[in-house]
DNA sequence: TTCTTTAGTTACTTTATGTAACCAATTATA
DNA sequence: TATAATTGGTTACATAAAGTAACTAAAGAA
């Protein structure tokens, strides 16, 4: 019985990014800090999943949330050092995508 | 109107990732060509889930498929050119999940 | 007072995933 | 000959997650 177990870690990471916009909204903040409306936008998630998402990445520590009592309210959404060190991840998925993906068939 | 698209192949790429399951079959193949039960055991996936993924890896150009007609049957999985070179990826995810994800709470 | 804008939330529908029982092919065993 | 064992699935059904669209709170502008 070869029982070689998954590494742990590497498993909790990749849940992370499995979850459906996580990716994206990493990928994205990785440009700068944005405000929700404009990460709706971007990216074509509702409203419901992004404010599902950021709170959740916000608990991990992976994004900041700071509010700017202006008028309208502005909140902007950043990415900690932790969301940030995923930009080689991104960069190496970026790479791949370039040499794999046909632009034509794009999904 | 600061209307920045993301890259659609990006895109493509990372919705493949964010497909529950299909990083870590991606990543437990990377070790070599395995079968169909050895997949189930190790990644803790359900077989109705496990050959769905498949068939779509396959049909990607993922993964191939090879049937070895012995007693029991014997049918492995193995990456492509394409699906090894992903091989990055995954290191990157690895590296990061070694330095941000605490091994007590894992997931 | 009514309107706008941002940043959400709520209620409801549709899709994806989890679970467990079942099936076909093939050979070994009683 | 009938029964069992093994692999690689599939089917049917329950639960969870995601999509959609309408709604809300706060706060200043018209």
């Amino acid at each position: 019985m070869d029982t070689a177990i998954i590494c742990p870690r590497f498993e909790s990471a990749i849940s992370l990014l499995s979850q459906r916009w996580t990716g994206l909204i990493i990928y994205q903040l990785l440009s700068g800090p944005q405000r929700f409306s404009h990460l709706t936008d971007v990216i074509g998630i509702s409203g419901r999943l992004l404010s599902e998402r950021l709170k959740n990445l916000e608990a991990q520590g992976i994004v900041t949330r700071t509010v700017y009592p202006e008028t309208p309210v502005r909140i902007e959404y950043e990415l900690t050092e932790k969301g940030f060190s995923l930009k080689p991840v991104m960069d190496e998925i970026q790479n791949w995508s370039q040499v794999w993906i046909d632009p034509i068939e794009t999904k």
